[in-house]
DNA sequence: TTGTAAGCGTTATCAT
DNA sequence: ATGATAACGCTTACAA
């Protein structure tokens, strides 16, 4: 395969001038640019990545780490590469299933410079595991984490629920059912929002079941299954996600009843489905997010501050409530 | 950042000699060996895998690329990183989501040496686009395909639906449905598989409608609406993929129906859904696939003629028929 | 505007 | 069993 010597030979240049041309540096006379460029197309030479990261100290490939695929995680990850692509860098993405081991090697990868830097969307090892591999390059994480070495681009949950319930007061629903996902820190979060949000309205808990782990379309068509059979109805269920929303919705409306009219509705995420299906959600800038998270990847890379954006929910108002 | 230089002056030793204990090289005596790892312990020293890529001339990663999520692109992708994993490879993911440019991404990775080899599941752009970068390194696809310079893991739909209809045969079952996914040569060939099989058995057609485009679980409930409307109802449900057969059986459960008592349901693919709600299905042997692919990569690599697993379908006998 | 040459951090071929 | 040293293919001072 051609290499840069053979096409300065070629061409009758050093090979200085050949890498000039591919790095369009500018004092390059326009003849020999040309002649360089003609030569290059001939030859169909692309510069070897390894030689360039060699000598630059940098491969520009920062990894993703997650342990499985979910819709949200999959636009943050669009939105993460598609950023990281305008400037220049690929994205390896790592999906870890839980597995301790399938993380370290990302880091080990990071360690040994195949890596620039690294995304932690969601960690398996113990967070200091994770902190000792920060000398070796930035790790920046997405979860909720409060570290001097690993940045965050954590969001409050806390204040996205109790923004979706203040929206629901607003429209009149009193008796609001709460449907949870997993144990973590945002539920508790959401949780306490909810707490807040009846003391301060002085409204009295309606003793509904806590519903938890319900993350999936399948886990609302259950839900949706139990309000069909309760005699004193909530007049509203506020949802962990939008495939939670989506699966009651459609439950509801396959049993014969209508929302909002018999029951309003509310998702959290803003994903593709709350959109088809006109579901009334709380929007999370995952795409915000997911810049920010490169942009402090970018900045520490350059030793420079980033510019962020500010993060905030939305409600964004469809046909459910 | 320690170097293996400044490793081997510390050791007082030569470069050569900690390049052999790092590659666990014959011949160094066990003196020798101690002392240099220590050192290297010590220092926390990884050798830099860009200056080896560079020097082998290989980076040990080979790409993946796929247009979007699947269940079962993902266990093929999970059995492919595991075997390229026990042979020292890495992988990366593209996921183009039909996005040419990004597919042509990954194909430059290849020509620019960052990219050893590449597994196409699903392509984006034309087959003689994807051939012209055959020159820079192995590619391989798992899509049918024709090609001296492609090879393909592809495996012929037509048997194994046979396999499935022959099966739902000798249950007694006579008036089976069809349900077909994307209109592909996969179901091209399973089309073919029916029509020969009824006129092997001498069946009339049943004149049912023909679903296409069927491959979610939503979509199989939708078929169970459509069956339980029915006078004359088929006996049996050939499905296009577990997903539909999952929606199929669970819908017809909850309307008040007996699976396999009021209809047998088979799947296709034996992914986990199917074990999950014991649905007999049609085993396809992706992880066989995958390493294979893998194998012919390496083989390709390595010039050398890579030992394959033959690739058969089977019919897994579960309780939904 | 162009060329020379010294690295970047390894591995591998010869010597010894 | 160990050591010199020449690659691998590129970038970038520094010179000219």
């Amino acid at each position: 395969m051609a290499n840069i010597q053979e096409i300065a030979r070629l061409a009758g240049v050093s090979t200085a001038t050949v890498s000039r041309v591919i790095n369009r540096h500018p004092y390059v006379s326009d003849l020999t640019r040309e002649r360089v460029l003609n030569i290059i197309e001939q030859l169909d030479y692309v510069p070897n990545s390894n030689a360039k990261s060699l000598k630059k100290g940098m491969t520009r490939i920062i990894g993703v780490i997650a342990v499985s695929y979910s819709t949200l995680l999959m636009s943050l990850i669009r939105s993460f590469h598609t950023i990281a692509q305008k400037y220049g860098f690929n994205v390896m993405l790592f999906m870890t299933n839980g597995n301790c081991d399938k993380e370290l090697e990302a880091l080990e990868m990071l360690r040994s410079k195949q890596l620039d830097a690294l995304l932690c969307l969601l960690r398996t090892n113990e967070w200091d595991v994770i902190e000792s591999y920060t000398k070796y390059g930035p790790i920046v994480t997405w979860q909720r984490l409060v570290s001097d070495t690993i940045p965050s681009v954590f969001m409050d949950q806390y204040q996205g629920y109790m923004l979706g319930l203040e929206y629901l007061y607003a429209k009149g629903y009193r008796k609001i059912l709460n449907v949870y996902s997993s144990k973590g820190l945002n539920t508790l979060g959401r949780i306490r929002a909810y707490e807040d949000f009846i003391q301060k309205y002085g409204l009295k808990d309606k003793g509904f079941p806590q519903f938890h782990n319900k993350m999936t379309i399948r886990d609302g068509e259950e839900v949706a299954r139990w309000w069909i059979k309760q005699a004193d109805k909530p007049d509203a269920i506020s949802c962990s996600t939008d495939e939670v929303a989506a699966g009651i919705l459609t439950e509801l409306r396959r049993a014969g009843f209508s929302v909002p009219d018999d029951v309003g509705i509310m998702g959290f995420d803003n994903t593709d489905i709350a959109h088809l299906l006109d579901l009334t959600t709380i929007h999370y800038p995952v795409d915000k997010q997911a810049e920010n998270a490169f942009n402090i990847i970018k900045g520490m890379l350059e030793q420079a501050v980033p510019k962020l954006h500010s993060l905030e929910f939305n409600v964004v108002e469809r046909r459910s409530t």
